[in-house]
Formats: C-alpha cells, structure tokens, sequence
DNA sequence: TGCGGACTAGCCAAATTTGGCTAATTCGCG
DNA sequence: CGCGAATTAGCCAAATTTGGCTAGTCCGCA
C-alpha cells in the first residue's frame, strides 16, 4: 500500500491539476506531518512513475510566480479509479499511517468509505482480543523477547484503533 | 533508526555467532512478524552493510546440515556500542514498531532502558494531551483533510502506548 | 532408485525512500 | 545598485526495502 501515492493521487483529486511543489504544499496544509514524513524527492518521484504508468497526464508548464515554470499534472480516469483503490486499501489497513491517510481523504468515498472503515474498526477490536487472549496464556518472561509485554502493547494499540474509528463513524 | 539493525545486533548480542539463516529462524522465534515485516533481503543487506563497517567480524564458515555451509558473524566492541544506542534510540521513539524492537531488548539494558521508557511513556502522555488540546480547538469540518479525527485518533493512539508501557514497567 | 518436496542458506534487480542538494526568481535592505 | 536571503520548483545519488528468486542437500515415498 503506498502511502505517498495516495496523498498525491489525493491532493491531485481534491485540488485538481497540481505542480510538484503545490502538491507538497496542500500536503503541507493538510499537516501529513502530523502522521507521516514525507520527503520531497518521494512526491517527485511518484510523479515520475504514475505518470509514466498513465495515471496522471502532463498539462504541460506554466511560469512561476517568483522562481522557475511549474509543471502540471492531472488526473486521468485510470488513476481516479487507481486512487479510489488505494483509498480502499488504506481504510481496510491496520497500519495506522495509512490508515491516516485514509482517513484524511474518506470524504472521496463517502458511503464505502465508512463501511469499510467500520469493518476495520470491527476487525481491529477481534484482532486486539485475540492478542490479548494470547497474552494471558504467554509464559512469564526473562529476557528477549518479551512477548507477553509486546502483544500487550499491540492488543492496547489495536483496542484503541478501533475505539476511535469507531468515534469517529459514530459521530458522521 | 534502523530497526533491522538493532534486530540482527540483537540476535547475536543474545545467542552469540549467527549465520544469516540462523538470524531470521531468530527472529520468526522471537515472532517479530507479529510487529513488523521483515524481508530477507534486509538481514542479508544489513549483515553485509555492518560488516563493511566493522560492526560484525565475519567468523569463517562451517558446514551447513543439510544445506549449503554457513557464513558466521559476530558482533565487534564497536557494533556492541551501535546496538546499545540503536536501543536507545528505539526506547525513546514513538513509532510502534521501534518501541517493540526496543521492548523486546529491554533486558539489555535493564536500568537505562526502564528509565528511557518510563520518560518516552510519560512523552506520550503530554503528546497525547496536546494533540487533545488541538483537537478540541480545531473547527469542525468537511472533506479532506479531517484534522480533527486524526488528531483525536493519534492522540488516543499515543494516550494507549504510554498507558501500555506505564503498565508494562510497573509490574518489572 | 529416482523424483518431488522440504529445509537450508543466501542473492538479486527493481522499487522506494532518504536527506539533502541545485537552480531560478524576487524581495528587501544597506 | 548589488547582494544575501527567501521563496519557488525540482533533482540526485546513495541507502534501504521489497518480493521474490536460485542453489545445495536431505528425506520420504512409489
């Protein structure tokens, strides 16, 4: 699941035809860097690659305002369809950077969006009682690798995933 | 910080000479797929990496059981120095998935490393009530990029790990 | 005996990320 | 006016990850 395409598919389907550099800056403005680093060279490269694959089209240069022309790109309809997949995969994610960006851009998946988002909350709340369960049965421990410890730090983390998925579905 | 690191130091901190092989049946042992991924190719690269910088010593090679023979490394003083700071480093981060390769060698580092937890818990705690704070602050709204969900999921993402590492230190 | 499957041991090429960097243009101050 | 700083716009080489793959050896079954 590549984080850094979806953002830029999303910024692209949001903003419309968008430049590298303005690319980075609704990134910016949406504060990714809350949840993720995103490297400048990542934004630029993934341009490159979708663009050679046809999921975004170049709309040829335009000057800048204060330093060199910007190149613009779009949108086409196999990357809408290639951003709507990836929007899928992040809602269904247990990753929570991608489950982030998801999140950030579900309003392009209204309905689905949500039924997804429910079935991940849903699934995250079994998978957290199952490492807890296997938690309970661990062994006491000395030494690595802790494993008692670690499924309680993910059960934790995955019981408080979904409680806010939840949250949020509740509230919207 | 390089969690693939800190995992093949570890393996050999904790069992002696590894071969690559050795290394990753270490690892699937220890249930690391559990928190992350890991490639094959990325203990082979690593292994490689540190030795070109003489934080392994390559050990010869032995005859393998039933397979090809097997090309031992150990760590050096100075890649045990890089394995304590790469744990330091995880202790103090964040990110899930550093803080379980740095719980399950906590044992490593006994009283420095309960210490760096209980500072990284008691930074996520202050962390999670900020990122509170900005949610409560932030105006309601529509489409993307939804700051005021993901600060809330983040904020009760962290508010979980601090809580999970406050309880896992308290009954050491 | 021979062959397919399992296990042992490691490698590889492509994709992606990283952590800067370069370059163009404008602005503001001495 | 000139120069350094800031902003705009993008690139680059190295490091790392990915998702397999190859190859050697043994085992078990027909």
């Amino acid at each position: 699941m590549n984080v850094v395409r979806l953002l830029v598919l999303g910024a692209m389907r949001e903003k419309g035809a968008l430049h590298g550099y303005a690319i980075r800056q609704v990134l910016e403005d949406w504060q990714v860097q809350m949840w993720t680093r995103l490297h400048s060279g990542s934004v630029y490269h993934s341009l490159q690659q979708m663009a050679k694959e046809g999921l975004i089209s170049s709309q040829g240069h335009e000057p800048g305002h204060r330093g060199p022309g910007k190149a613009l790109f779009s949108l086409t309809p196999s990357g809408e369809e290639e951003f709507l997949n990836l929007l899928r995969g992040a809602l269904s994610s247990f990753d929570l950077v991608e489950l982030s960006a998801g999140l950030a851009l579900l309003d392009c998946l209204p309905e689905e969006g949500s039924a997804l988002l429910a079935d991940t909350a849903s699934r995250l709340a079994e998978n957290a009682d199952r490492l807890m369960k296997l938690a309970a049965m661990a062994p006491p421990e000395t030494g690595a690798p802790r494993t008692r410890d670690l499924l309680v730090l993910w059960s934790e983390n995955l019981r408080a995933t979904a409680g806010s998925l939840q949250k949020i579905l509740a509230k919207h």
